[in-house]
DNA sequence: TACAATCATTATGGTTGTACAACCAATTGA
DNA sequence: TCAATTGGTTGTACAACCATAATGATTGTA
């Protein structure tokens, strides 16, 4: 995959509408409104096991796929898992199917926090709500078939 | 919130715009299009060391200013600091107004690395360069002035 | 001059994240 | 049946991150 055509790494801003996009997404949701501080305090979790235990909300789900979801190893992996379990938030089982397998599922109590890391993580920065009805609309359409394009199966 | 059992934790989308947009673009950013692992392999620099060389070259700061804008306490951008000079990419100054400051600015080989960093970090993806020339210009035209509106003095 | 306040560093300790090797249990298939 | 493969865990080691307290140097000020 060849890249951008040649693009002038010292000047400030890129130069083309792409880059300006990109650019201006990132610092949004990395510089602006990163929320990892906030949700790490709401929830008394680490980062990572936050998004384990979202991950596991969304839909029960084996180690393997849990640990390639985080883009992590195996045994790291199971560091994590242990901590959501020994605090009650998820249950192993295992696979009916094959024995070897864990079934990875919240508990009640992990689907309260799971929630209340989604309402902080969620939830669009004023700014973005405040945007004038056609604008929204804009980047709903634009952004939204753009997820959609990359990952059309989900 | 409509409380329906579909709506299911973690998994399903928003149901206003702004909270669709939100989502999507952490998802483009964080999820599809996360970079950390490839910077940090280009540089050989762990990623605050990143964002602190690259804080530094877009201009001269203290101690102080780096610390809050990586949102970190003074010792520890100390000890970042002190590893980044160690290996020659920025300096350290005294403040000629107050001799307590230490003015840090990156070094030819500095500048060099994070030259590096910012185009791995701002090469947009594929997806939104092949974007239709009117949805790209309308992304561009709302996220562009929305990060303007954030902080217009910048 | 004495005092408080500011900027940075040193020292220390703990948690988290990452990697790798070795291992056990279950499954698959020649 | 038995070797290879897969899923997961244990053990170990180290790098990265983050906080707190104490210290030194400099500045501004009563």
């Amino acid at each position: 995959m060849t890249g951008s055509p040649a693009r002038d790494a010292a000047s400030d801003a890129p130069s083309d509408a792409a880059g300006r996009v990109w650019t201006g997404m990132r610092t949004l949701v990395l510089e602006r409104h990163d929320r990892r501080r906030q949700v790490t305090e709401a929830t008394g979790l680490s980062f990572v096991r936050v998004k384990a235990l979202r991950r596991i909300a969304a839909g029960p789900l084996s180690m393997r796929e849990l640990a390639a979801r985080l883009s992590t190893d195996k045994p790291y992996t199971t560091l994590v898992v242990d901590d959501l379990e020994r605090r009650g938030l998820i249950e192993r089982t295992i696979h009916p199917a094959d024995r070897r397998q864990r079934m990875l599922a919240v508990t009640p109590e992990g689907l309260r926090i799971a929630q209340i890391a989604r309402g902080i993580l969620d939830d669009p920065p004023e700014i973005l709500r405040d945007l004038p009805r056609a604008d929204l609309a804009a980047l709903d359409r634009v952004i939204t078939a753009l997820v959609e394009a990359e990952h059309p199966a989900e």
